[in-house]
DNA sequence: CGCATAGTTGAGCTATTTCAACATCAGTGG
DNA sequence: CCACTGATGTTGAAATAGCTCAACTATGCG
């Protein structure tokens, strides 16, 4: 239960508090492809992320539109869960993936009891409040080269290179993959970024910064 | 003070809680073009709106995506305010308005003595979550039929006429005013809808709906 | 009444999508 | 270790939805 501590909900909760919470959970492994929930289904838990790789979507029409992949120590389907409603989208493992359900009950029971708890949480909605509008302002205001470029900075976080997959990477800017490919290969011959299998390696922060507009 | 019945946050409280909330506000008005909040603005307050009409937005490089529109009693900036962070978009009133300021310290101290503003506050950004998911699909997912469409059937609640504006419609749904333009007259040419000066009136509203997706 | 703002319409343009064919890669089982 | 297979990525050509620019019209306000 070291994982719970890496969560932000829980991080700063006292071992007593922790113990509590570890009780109510319990574990649940998904391959990749399988659908942890989707719309039109009760929220009655929430999911903590232990090992793998989820992605949140919607669709329409055939079309998909990612809304946040997630991974690592990581939580989702909480807000849905806090008001007892329907999922608004899709979850789907995209590795295969370990994960700790907490029941929308009993968490609702601790977090009475918990002020700290509610704290954390609107905290960790506050943030997701606010990485959805930047969502709408990539998806509604920018380029395709602008949304690729963006895109490749926000996965840098002090590295010079990630993993990258040209269709999850399309599901995730609201392009197509021979858009995300083309216009990857403008970046390549701009010589910004070096590109070998699935991995990219920036060149010119700098430059991706400026297209990144 | 009975306003702040009428705000989702403050709904249940007793008139004891609501009396102390209210010696914590002040009025504020803004003549219509005025901006209210700007991002790079750390989140000092957040904000009910008594009278008007306001929207929050995003601009990049001349262009301007619609967050959302608040009307009556609303409240905005909740989220940025919570964590003291700086706001993510900007405010600004379309119509001559009113609004009650509340500072971030005073409403943290209440929050921490009251559990119940904390579930409401909870339920209000489990709420605009909800509500930002939807925003994602409908720009991304959607056509501009189907976006204007759903737009429409967003605003009748149980009415059959609704005021419109096409380039505040335009603003909200990722298009340009003359696409709007268009599609209302595409929308009238199927003998859907009906328009007469600033009003539009559906005739015709399962159509309607199939257009919506 | 006149002016500013908002809405309409047309013509041409362009970014992105679609469709289709091909290439590459990763994993599997022989 | 290699060959096969399905998934993933690339490239080209054509189609298209929506945008831009420009001119015009309607609307509402002082």
């Amino acid at each position: 239960m070291e994982l719970l501590k890496e969560v932000p909900l829980f991080s700063n909760l006292s071992e007593d508090q922790l113990e509590r919470i570890g009780r109510l959970l319990f574990s649940k492994k998904y391959l990749k492809g399988e659908v942890i929930f989707s719309p039109n289904e009760k929220a009655e838990f929430f999911f903590i992320l232990k090992r793998g790789k989820v992605k949140v979507f919607k669709t329409l029409n055939g079309k998909e539109q990612i809304i946040k992949v997630f991974e690592k120590p990581a939580l989702f389907g909480e807000a849905a869960s806090f008001t007892g409603s329907c999922f608004p989208a899709w979850a789907e493992a995209i590795e295969d993936s370990e994960v700790l359900l907490v029941s929308r009950k009993s968490f609702l029971n601790l977090l009475k009891e918990e002020p700290e708890l509610g704290m954390n949480l609107m905290a960790v909605m506050a943030q997701r409040l606010f990485y959805l509008t930047t969502l709408v302002e990539n998806l509604s205001l920018k380029s395709a080269l602008s949304k690729l470029s963006s895109y490749i900075l926000s996965k840098l976080e002090g590295e010079e290179e990630i993993n990258f997959s040209t269709s999850l990477a399309a599901m995730e800017l609201g392009l197509t993959k021979e858009t995300v490919s083309r216009t990857l290969s403008k970046l390549k011959a701009l010589g910004v970024i070096e590109k070998k299998k699935s991995k990219i390696r920036v060149k010119n922060r700098k430059a991706l910064q400026e297209l990144s507009c």
